[in-house]
RNA sequence: GGCGACGUAGCCAAGUGGUAAGGCAGAGGUCUGCAAAACCUUCAUCGUGGGUUCGAUUCCCACCGUCGCCUCCA
């Protein structure tokens, strides 16, 4: 089977096929670094991910580039506000975007691109705009002509007309003059002495979108297969990042768009004007592992539906992962038996088993990505695993199988690397718990089990769990 | 007003024209010194009303409800 994804141009599962033999090529609109990035943006970035880890076990070669926008009108109010360059504004938003990404796993793109590093290509693109006759000049402003575009509205479904009428009543917040009110800024205007760059035009900033198409263009050339991001990016920034790119090249721009839905709180959209959002740091002090964040961000729900952010579904996915991170622990722990009839039979249950989880896992991600889906079949086949491992001990071909299906799980998933990393920052057992644990041991070992359940309540009060399996007591932190 | 999406058990959620994966929670059980883990059993007529069909949760229509976008929000 091959991957196939929904694509927002011609709204249907088309599929992937790479413009360069066994390469892909993607490009995922960043963030605005003018505050720390909050878990509804992370929610599209770990769709990313997943969508990232799956086309790398698909294709030879990904190449990913995800952009920093580190120039609008925010930043640089805030910038003069504070009295700061717009380096050091955005400097401590960049640095926490890209530890939050560490904390939730995410594998970092090749190319960070910010804009203020590519103002020369996008005057440049400008220019070339200029000269198609698709851009014209206003008071040292620039702006995309629409009616040069003809295809303009395709990607959205927004028709020029409807733009026109403007019925949300927000086409005046511009603060720039237009020849048309559907026209937006390719390079804005400012005042003599505020943050800008001098160019052809006068001196001035780039407008939002122009970013996008100079610095996909530039990294990844001037057609490439995929383009993502929310929901909210349809329109008007992808929708204008079509007509300036094809506009100048007059070539496909992207290949195919592929849209998250949003993350919602109480039923709607996440969002930092509304004052309803929480960030990654946020939720870690509220207790939740960012293991559990990450699984009910990208497994819980199909990157397409939305996904309302709450106490239970977290808690559901953080036991989600505790099973998944048992059983591996119980795989740890198994010594291959030798061989005998027993094994033997129970060896083919499981293989089966993880030959069915594979094709299952697979051909859900291969359709549209639907990990949640993916995540069923893991499941069930983890099911059928334990039964057998319940019943007859396993030799080693069958547990090195079920040990590589986890890990070609966790490939796409990405939580065991998070759940060990909180394993190692809990630490080890000073020298005072190790002699609870040690006299827990003897006690059992004497079946004085009335001392061994003290010790047991003694070690829950320094916070450590304990459990006994067969192979003797197992300890962790608890949560 | 225009365009679009969604509505499946207590919660989350996948899915198919032939009577519903999976996770969490709940109940009962097996195992265990007791627990934990694991396993077993149990828990839904798929928003409402029509239509198409031998048969619809799945296709069509209407309605109700929720949400998103409509110029700079992932």
């Amino acid at each position: 089977m091959t991957l196939r994804l929904f694509d927002t141009l011609t709204r249907r599962l088309q599929p992937v096929e790479p413009l360069r033999d066994q390469e892909i090529r993607m490009y995922t609109c960043g963030p605005t670094v003018y505050n720390r990035v909050h878990i509804g943006n992370f929610r599209t970035f770990l769709f990313e991910d997943v969508l990232r880890r799956w086309l790398e076990r698909r294709f030879e070669r990904v190449v990913h580039v995800m952009n920093l926008t580190d120039v609008d009108d925010r930043i640089i109010n805030n910038a003069r506000e504070s009295g700061h360059s717009l380096d050091e504004e955005t400097a401590p938003w960049i640095a926490a975007f890209f530890e939050d990404r560490d904390t939730l796993g995410i594998r970092p793109a090749h190319h960070y691109p910010r804009a203020t590093e590519y103002v020369a290509q996008m005057v440049e693109l400008i220019e070339r705009l200029e000269r198609e006759g698709a851009a014209y000049r206003r008071e040292g402003s620039v702006y995309f002509h629409i009616p040069a575009f003809p295809a303009y509205g395709r990607l959205s479904g927004i028709s020029a007309d409807q733009l026109i009428a403007g019925a949300s009543g927000r086409v005046d917040a511009d603060d720039y003059t237009k020849e048309d009110v559907r026209d937006f800024a390719l390079w804005k205007a400012v005042a003599p002495g505020q943050a800008g760059w001098d160019s052809p035009f006068g001196r001035g900033h780039p407008g939002w979108h122009i970013e996008c198409s100079a610095m996909s263009m530039t990294l990844l050339g001037e057609s490439f297969d995929i383009h993502c991001g929310g929901v909210d990016n349809i329109f008007p920034h992808h929708e204008n990042e079509i007509a300036q790119s094809e506009a100048a090249t007059h070539k496909q721009f992207v290949r195919m768009w592929v849209h998250s839905e949003h993350l919602r709180v109480d039923g709607e959209k996440m969002a930092r004007r509304t004052g309803r959002f929480l960030r990654v740091p946020e939720v870690l002090e509220q207790g939740a592992s960012a293991a559990a964040l990450r699984y009910l961000l990208a497994a819980s729900t199909h990157y397409r539906k939305p996904l309302n952010y709450s106490d239970e579904p977290l808690a559901a996915s953080r036991e989600a992962v505790e099973r998944l991170v048992s059983f591996r622990d119980r795989l740890r722990e198994l010594q291959p038996s030798g061989e005998d009839e027993d094994t033997e039979l129970a060896d083919d249950a499981v293989l089966t088993a993880v030959r069915q989880a594979r094709t299952g896992f697979d051909d859900a991600m291969d359709d549209d990505l639907n990990l949640p889906e993916a995540m069923g079949a893991v499941f069930a086949s983890l099911r059928d695993i334990n039964r057998v491992l319940d019943g007859a001990p396993s030799g080693g071909e069958a547990l090195h199988a079920v040990r590589s299906l986890l890990d070609e799980v966790d490939d796409v998933l990405g939580v065991f690397p998070l759940v060990d990393r909180e394993r190692e920052l809990a630490g080890g057992l000073d020298e005072e718990e190790e002699s609870l644990l040690q006299q827990r041991a003897a006690a059992r070992q004497a079946r004085d089990f009335a001392l061994s359940d003290r010790l047991r309540e003694e070690l829950a009060r320094r916070g450590i769990d304990i459990d006994d399996t067969p192979g003797g007591q197992r300890w962790k932190r608890s949560a």
